[in-house]
DNA sequence: AATGAATGAGTCTTCATTCAT
DNA sequence: TATGAATGAAGACTCATTCAT
């Protein structure tokens, strides 16, 4: 089933070890790799030979997907923060016209993002050392601009009662991001199903949603 | 010929610059340089000889007041945290009886206090390595137990309407606390008057406090 | 660790994209790319990378005409070696009989061919590391043999008086090589004609040539 | 190499291994262990480590006294050449009026040097890489500078008679330079006494000085 | 109490070379 | 023949920490 006729004798036994695979696995284990070793250990403690060891691969390997130990923070940003919005995005259409809705559905990826992916978050967006480039900020403003238009829109359908949505946007983002922080989780670890409902009730209460 | 009771050349000449400080004042002086360093550098680029040239001694003095650069890091943590929890029970404590008024307090030292001390907060607060101990631990919850308590007190007195006090107290002090962070000043900067206006807002609709 | 089982795949596929040139023509590539980089990089900096994207093909092809980097450089060497040599001995038979005429030519030679070639001489001829083979050495000895032939030619024509003729010889070659060194470019460039017109003088009296 | 034991009460004896050494002796002792290294080695092959090891020191002392490796290497040269300078100066002083034993001692000096400190000359002054600063220029315009000077003075005197003093020095210059070139001496060996006294034959015709 | 020279483990990054295809 | 992904040894440089004075 596999090269019965161009290969070469190289049939000894049947587990082959790959050594190169598809540029863009790789790049993606890579990222993967980082990812782990940034949540594991934080940023500053995470050597390039960390993320190289959990890809399985060589160092100089590293260097061809990357340019620096800075490179790929950049990328597992921008990687993290692309996801997010889409879930974000996702979230706010599958509510179709409930405002309400809406509002609960972002609480709920803002939350359940956490879970899932720990406190990624908050290693990735704020522990970045200044010098992160357009780069970042372009996928920034992807995030606080779905809760822009979000906002937006609400006031828009006669949902939402909101001042300032540019300013309550970015309060708001804020209000959930962070909350896994693991600064909190130390010291009073919080239950997922209570802040949820406070999350909610903030939320809706904020914009001054009537059920 | 030299020092002859294994001490120091005490008195090498008899005029001498004293060189000698209070030890108290030293290490204040050490953590005020720490503390600046980690502002402006950030925490991973700040290095012991940063500290001690910022306050102007030798690298060897720095650990005869810590006993590493984590130690520093915990101590300015420690010191900021103390200072805070202080302004916010400050600013409750003087609205008296108006529950609103408290609200705004805490709304006004946590803005004012980013600006005063820049990004302070977030880069002590986050980007601090995992390896956080007790002492840090219990400045965490002293803040946010200030805000349990102003909500616990408010309810109590009939002023507040809020369902989950200890979860809602942590979420209101997450969305104060990182609202200067650096990472969206970049990309769209705030208006410090709108986001007071905007964020007293979203306290009393939040604990549903009624004018 | 790792099979080495030289033998290739001979006949991949019938119809194949001709990628593949007369062997003496890569090489004479790779040769041009070498020299190339030598030139605007300096040995230190010169990579196999670098020669072989010069030459227009992968790394591994490198591999294939050159057994290392170290062999290239011995490979540049040589080549440059007999291509001066040639014009040398070219320069001293078309003077004929003109022993004036030959020290001339010597020099045009030497100095043109610095103008021509640029730095190619001092980068060869001396950044080279301490490890030159028979290789290099039988190039230098057909280079300084050049000139050992002239005097000793001229001497015996009674054209030239020459104590020392092989001693000689070696200074005349040091006093045109390095001449265009970018050592004294920087500091204070040199005008092409007074160099040849100084040089000339210096090599007929140093050979005590009469007009 | 220098045994790390981790702490040990090692005051048996009296001779006590002195740590700290007056900064300018370290420096010196650097510069020699670096300069020994190129010579042996070659600049390209020598590491940071082989200077500490030469040194007697740890790597990161070297640091302390050097910002990079490229910066021991000028500091090397420089050093270098204001030795030479000053022999240089020295020799056509104390030949007093005889413009003849100026050109013999500027001979001497040359050659002598190259006996004395091998092919450090060469090493030094001429694989450096592209990037000289102002620094080596200067040493540089000094060294010339000697040999324009004098002839300079011999022609005023009327001992001399050249055209282009300028760029003649810069010949002679280039004549004793290199003579001692680890490339040549491989091919054939030159005789010490032999090479003086050509030398001192092309110096004295190429300036036209009768005896 | 203060100094700062010295240390060396730890990191990032480069690049010659190999080898499976 | 040709390729280029992968390797990993090597080397420059940093910096927390020690310690003799």
């Amino acid at each position: 089933m596999r090269q019965s006729v161009k290969g070469w004798p190289r049939s000894w036994h049947t587990h082959q070890v790959v050594r190169t695979k598809p540029a863009d696995q790789r790049r993606e284990e890579l990222l993967d790799a980082a990812q782990a070793s940034f949540l594991e250990r934080g940023i500053a403690a995470t050597t390039v030979d960390h993320i190289a060891a959990g890809a399985g691969v060589a160092k100089g390997t590293f260097y061809l997907y990357f340019r620096s130990r800075a490179d790929v923070l950049t990328a597992v940003q921008r990687r993290y923060g692309d996801r997010f919005v889409a879930q974000l995005v996702a979230a706010i259409a599958e509510a179709g016209d409930d405002w309400g809705a809406k509002l609960d559905g972002c609480v709920r990826v803002g939350l359940q993002n956490h879970q899932v992916e720990r406190a990624l978050h908050d290693v990735l967006f704020i522990s970045a050392p200044p010098e992160r480039g357009p780069e970042l900020d372009h996928a920034l403003d992807d995030l606080i601009g779905v809760f822009q238009r979000l906002l937006a829109d609400g006031v828009a359908a006669g949902a939402y009662d909101v001042d300032d949505i540019d300013t309550t946007a970015v309060l708001l983002f804020n209000t959930l991001h962070g909350v896994f922080n693991p600064i909190w989780l130390g010291a009073s670890p919080l239950d997922e199903d209570r802040l949820t409902a406070a999350a909610r009730t903030l939320f809706r209460r904020t914009v001054n949603y009537q059920a």
